[in-house]
DNA sequence: TCAAAAGTGTTGCAGGTACACCCATGA
DNA sequence: TCATGGGTGTACCTGCAACACTTTTGA
């Protein structure tokens, strides 16, 4: 996780103390007893949501990291997440962080996998309930446009990185395994659902639908059999555009039919 | 959750009170606070893991299920479950659950979904992570082999029926949601693994794998068809031996052989 | 006229589906 | 000899993979 629980827009720190940390709010947090750094002794564990964010830029798959800035991996890279709020469900607790960190609503969202292993924080024990979101490019706030941003502000300020999937940064904690599993289940999930569409704007080319999938199954596909195929399913529809880029031919604009059967 | 955290074969109450309760033991376990029913006023959610338990029995695919002695949803049916303990991973709590449930270990497990609905169960705030098993019907312990077995003594005795998964009683919680849930995965999973032998005893005839994979999808399959797909992957080696059974010609018994490829 | 991306068809193969009859056994 | 489940083969169709050249545009 990385966000807080308690800052609207803030730290990448979740409400629960550094070893030595001491203060009276550290310790209204349940879950955690004072001790040295790996101890346990908790009664009952603690709930996170993290957030994958995905999304498609310099036809690359990439993901939106944060800078973590205290004890546990100092300095390492990990992805935003929260602790989850008494009255919210695991999904809202997922989109608070997606507002939060990407300034996004409304994007693909999906439960992944619940990461539980007793020593996966040092810090305490922390049960996250992983979700991925996949964003269009074309919809980022301008902060996030960019390679770098930051959210919040002074002591809370936090950086938040665009990077590569297949070029990752060392990740904190088990993000590093939280990441391979969402590849593993977006490679799934292409092939029989229309997950891709969701990394794309309303409007895009047929090589750009090409690009998603190529980045996500980390292979290149053939041209010609990748639009027959993706033609005969009847869940595109053509516009009347075309988008005009460089020197070359312009490609026409395809747009995504809701109304065709089948399919996620 | 049905099976108590603190008993080993016991009754089918999570320590987590019912409104007007107010033992001593029941207050310690955080998450909850006084207040009438419905009432919504914690700071951390609790977290629990289900367990949909499934085997093969009379040709049917069948869910073990508990009785509930104690509000809310007093004698209706609902999953074997437990609290997450401090020290343990969720897998283990599972394979907890399972043990004290079925008696068996070392089975088929996989975590399916978490569910956490602030509202999911009306005591407290209660996130639980669901996994399910997938037992053989062969190595059921005998208190399980009839319909209904019981588990515990006294007053935490619990009642444990079988019951088809086309045929489910009135279920407590969201868990008749989980177990739509738990099919629907089954059934993807069915096409792409080999989750189908994990309901089988080691060594089958074509025809019992066969009802397995019926019983799943909810559909007959042709016969020829069937074997000629399921041999021609490579994953089965004939047996020596046939069952005999009723009087007529005996079936050829196969045997899952672990080192062809692919599927999981 | 060149560079760069858009666009387009055919063939072979593998795998899925539909479909009906004989076999081995015990009662 | 009969009833019961075990066991087998062919023909069609669909979908996927391999493969290369022409078109359109702006510079």
């Amino acid at each position: 996780m990385a966000l807080t629980d308690d800052d609207p827009r803030a730290s990448d720190e979740p409400a629960v103390p550094a070893p030595h940390a001491d203060t009276a709010r550290e310790r209204t947090h349940i879950g955690w007893r004072p001790g040295a750094p790996g101890e346990q002794s908790y009664e009952h564990p603690l709930v996170a949501v993290d957030v994958v964010i995905l999304t498609m830029r310099r036809r690359r798959l990439e993901a939106l990291l944060i800078k973590r800035r205290r004890w546990p991996y100092e300095g390492l890279r990990a992805l935003p997440g929260s602790f989850v709020r008494g009255d919210e469900s695991l999904e809202d607790a997922a989109r608070r962080v997606l507002e939060r960190a990407a300034g996004v609503r409304d994007v693909y969202l999906e439960q992944l996998y619940t990461f539980g292993d007793p020593q996966r924080d040092p810090r305490a024990r922390v049960i996250t309930v992983v979700y991925y979101a996949l964003l269009r490019a074309d919809a980022l706030p301008a902060a996030l446009a960019g390679s770098t941003g930051v959210i919040g502000s002074g002591e809370d300020a936090a950086e938040l990185t665009w990077f590569p999937v297949d070029a990752l940064p060392p990740l904190a904690f088990d993000h590093a395994e939280i990441l391979r599993y969402t590849l593993q289940r977006l490679r799934g999930k292409l092939e029989y659902t229309r997950i891709g569409f969701q990394l794309l704007a309303p409007e895009f080319t047929l090589s750009e639908l090409q690009e998603v999938y190529e980045a996500i199954l980390s292979r290149t596909l053939d041209k010609r059999n990748f639009r027959k195929k993706v033609l005969s399913t009847g869940i595109l529809e053509p516009t009347a555009h075309t988008r005009k880029s460089g020197q070359h031919r312009p490609a026409a604009l395809y747009r995504f039919n809701p109304h065709a059967d089948s399919g996620a």
